[in-house]
Formats: structure tokens, sequence, C-alpha cells
DNA sequence: AAAGACATCAACCGCCTGGGA
DNA sequence: CTCCCAGGCGGTTGATGTCTT
């Protein structure tokens, strides 16, 4: 065993990658996909190796991705599913559209664990401290998959506000062979939500956990549809894959990104045609060339998540931006179509750079948004708009000359960017009795709303 | 202003898994 | 069945930025 054979060869790059580098490999993915990803440097030009080129993408250059820091509600879904999956990121962080596993990972490492720690919370067991200390060591996973087995307890979400502390206690119903279920009570920011938890969850062994995990790492790509008999616990959510599954499936599977050939994605057609402008992120090449079909926005679970949305073509779609108070009322599709929104795309898609409610430091939420940004936006800072650098790849730009031309660039996203990620409805099909496991999953994600 | 501590994050490393020969 | 390869994942590292003293 040891390095992967691409690794042996010579003369490959290591370390940060270079604009260049990132545009020629933006501009080979766009137009060919990547395939076969150990042939990718090859083809692009560039001095790396497969994985390393992989990896540039999923975490850096996808044009999913959601910039900017983590808003609360984000943190504290992370928080829930680390206490049903572990170190699962790739899993958790298909429940958090547009986020990526190393991302999460490094939150959870750097910001994540010391907050649970500070509120007395075992970031492990995600028990109280205490109760670990005192002896609960003894139920420490021995791997990092069975990390997550102490699910019960009392639970602290994070909450910035001080004064309101959230406070979501697991109210530890030992499971009993008679009740199937057992509850808690979610207190978040103020608004109490009353949830039921399966045993089967709650008592999970490393057996039947792994066997849940293994199920609900297929069933978040699939579809189910809550039967009579099932759902009595799952009223007021609905199916994962209607939040964010569309999505997800893209961002588990790469390969969905982008066709290995480059037909669906006909960069000068489909991405750059129809008066779109360039640097609309191409999340769906299907949305941006099929006529829009607008229905009537549909609530979300939890009224203070409501997210407005409409379906194309059978898929469902949420505007980007979660509401605030202060944000943009007005987007624009693709086609033209002015949106009503409440929220902000520039605070909450890959156009961000901030979050008002964030994890990060007051300062941090503070970022002005770019449509506020100095002229003298910087290279790098430019850079971590993918959208705007596939733009020039699109356009066989070089990068320094979008830089130059980003000065004048700056007010385009007051007025022709859409917040829009699709999420697309798929089939139902029968729930499968080991998904009422998965289903805590897709409550986390209801409760939460739209992230 | 400088130095050290701390935080953040991109990227690498090594291992595992699944598919194909 | 075994081997090889590519893709994927989680742990870890190192560079850089920010804060504190």
């Amino acid at each position: 065993m040891g390095r992967h054979s691409c690794c042996y060869k010579q003369k490959l790059r290591k370390g940060l990658w270079s604009p260049e580098e990132d545009e020629k490999l933006l501009r080979h993915i766009t137009k060919y996909g990547h395939g076969c990803w150990s042939s990718v440097p090859k083809q692009a030009g560039l001095q790396r190796c497969g994985k390393s080129c992989r990896l540039r993408w999923i975490n850096y250059l996808r044009p999913d991705l959601k910039r900017g820091t983590f808003s609360q509600q984000e943190e504290n879904l992370i928080i829930e599913l680390h206490a049903v999956l572990g170190n699962r990121w790739s899993q958790i962080a298909a429940q958090l559209p547009g986020r990526t596993d190393n991302e999460i990972k490094n939150l959870w490492n750097s910001c994540l664990k010391k907050k649970l720690r500070q509120r007395g919370i075992d970031p492990v067991t995600h028990k109280p401290l205490s109760e670990v200390e005192n002896g609960g060591g003894k139920h420490q996973p021995t791997n990092s998959q069975d990390k997550s087995s102490g699910v019960s307890g009392e639970l602290n979400l994070l909450n910035t506000d001080s004064s309101k502390p959230a406070v979501a206690s697991l109210h530890d119903q030992k499971p009993t062979s008679i009740a199937p279920q057992s509850s808690y009570q979610l207190d978040i920011e103020g608004s109490s939500i009353s949830r039921t938890i399966s045993n089967s969850l709650m008592n999970s062994t490393a057996t039947n956990k792994d066997f849940f995990l293994d199920r609900f790492a297929t069933s978040t790509h699939e579809s189910t549809t809550t039967t009579d008999s099932q759902s009595a616990n799952l009223v007021g959510h609905f199916p994962l894959q209607q939040l964010n599954c569309g999505s997800n499936a893209r961002l588990s599977n790469p390969a969905l990104w982008f066709p290995h050939t480059s037909k669906s994605f006909d960069t000068n057609s489909e991405f750059t045609s129809s008066g779109v402008s360039t640097i609309l992120p191409p999340v769906s090449t299907s949305f941006l060339s099929s006529p829009m079909d607008f229905k009537a926005p549909v609530t979300l679970p939890q009224d203070n998540h409501s997210i407005p949305s409409f379906t194309i073509n059978g898929s469902r779609y949420w505007e980007a931006g979660a509401p605030t108070s202060n944000s943009n009322s007005t987007s624009v599709s693709s086609s033209g179509t002015e949106l009503q929104t409440n929220g902000s795309f520039f605070e909450n898609s890959i156009f961000s750079w901030g979050l008002a409610d964030c994890s990060s430091t007051e300062k941090e939420s503070q970022i002005p948004l770019m449509e506020s940004q100095p002229a003298d936006m910087k290279w790098p800072e430019y850079f971590h708009n993918p959208s705007l650098l596939m733009a020039a790849a699109l356009q066989n730009q070089t990068p320094q000359s979008i830089y130059n031309e980003i000065k004048s660039e700056t007010h385009f996203l007051t007025d022709s960017s859409s917040g829009i990620w699709p999420h697309n409805q798929q089939q139902q099909e029968p729930l499968q009795d080991s998904d009422i496991c998965a289903k805590e999953i897709q409550k986390l994600t209801a409760t939460y709303g739209h992230i």
C-alpha cells in the first residue's frame, strides 16, 4: 500500500493552486466534464495528479458552492447530524447544499467542537461532559464511525444570543421494548419544536446503527413516501429529497455535475445564451433552458423557515437566500422574469461573502456584500467566486483580463442574478422500515428548513 | 510595532471500497 | 480469486490570516 500511483509521477505540482491552474481546470471541466480524473490533468495541461484536480474541483471550483460563513441554522444542523452520523462528513455535507465535507470538517474541528465543550457537551458523544467524565467514557466508540453512538442526554445547541439560550433537551427516555420512540424537545432561537426520535436511533447498537447508516446513505438518494402508519411522527415534514436531493445527488456524486462529455453542457449555447448572464451559476442547464412554470410559493414546515419556491418541470426550486429583514425583494430569473422573494441571493448563495447570523466573529458577519465591495477587490477575492472565473474560462479570457473587468462588473449582482437553487422532486417510492431512522435526518433538515 | 498565540482553511496523505481484467 | 486502478473519504498538516499581549 502507499501512495496513489499518480503521485509517483514526476514533476507534479503540489500545494496551493494558482489562478492559472484553476482556470485551466475549470475550463476543461466545463467543456468536457471530468471523465476519468486521472486523465484530467494531462488533458487540461496541468502538472497535478488527478486526485488533486478532483479535490480542487469539489472543494473550490464547483459552481454550486455556497461561499461565506455558516449560518446558525447550518451549525445547528451540523451538530445534530453529527450526533447521528458521527464523523461522516460527506453524509453530513449531503444535507447542506453548497457545503463540502472538507468545509464542514474544518468547521467542526476548529469551531463547533470548541463551542460544544464550552457549553459542557462532549463533542464526540454529544453527552454532557460531566457524564462522560464520570464513566461515560466507556461509551466511547473505538472508531470514528461509531463515535456518535451515544445519542442521548441533553444537547445544547449553539446560539449566538446568549440571552436566549438555545437548549435542545434530549429528554433521554430510555428506550423500552414498548415505546417505539423517544421524544425530545428542541428550543431553537425561541421556537420550540417537539420531536420524536425512533428508538432504533436512540438505542442503536453498533450493528443496527451501521445498518441504519448504510440505509441512510442509500436512502438519501432515494425518494421516500411516508406511509400512514409511519407518518404519525413525521407530520410537518416532507421527504428530504424535496429539500435538497437534487443538489445532494450532485454533491455526493460529482460525476453528475458534469457529464463525461460536454454534450449537455454546451458552453456556447446553454450557459451563455438566452440572455442569461454568463456569471449565472450553471446549477442546472435544464433549468436555464427550460420554460418556466411557476407555481405558488410553498411554505416549508416550521413557519419560521418558510422559503419561497416554485417548480420547473417537476423540479422544485427554493430561493437561495433565507429570509432576512434587510434583503432585496426581487431577483431575476434566467428568463428575465422577476420573482418576488424575501431573501437575498447575495447573502446565501455562492456569491456570499458573509452572513449576518454566522458562527464566526461579529466582525466577519459584517463583511460587506459584493455590491459594496471596494473597486480594488483583490485577485484572490475575485478568484473565490468560481462563477466569475468560469465566465472567464468560458469566454477564453485570461483571469487577469477578467480581473481588469471586475471593477465594472461589481454592480451586476444587484440586478442580474437569481438566487435559485434547483431541488428535484423525485418520484416517490414506498418507505422502507429502516428509513425511519433516515427520516430523523429528514426531520432535522426539514426543521431547519432551507439552509 | 513586534512577537507569540490562536483560528482558519486549502490541500495532502493514507486507507478503503468497488469495478474490471 | 487475485490484482490493479480509480474514486472517495476522513484525518492531519502546514500556510496564512487575525487577534492578543
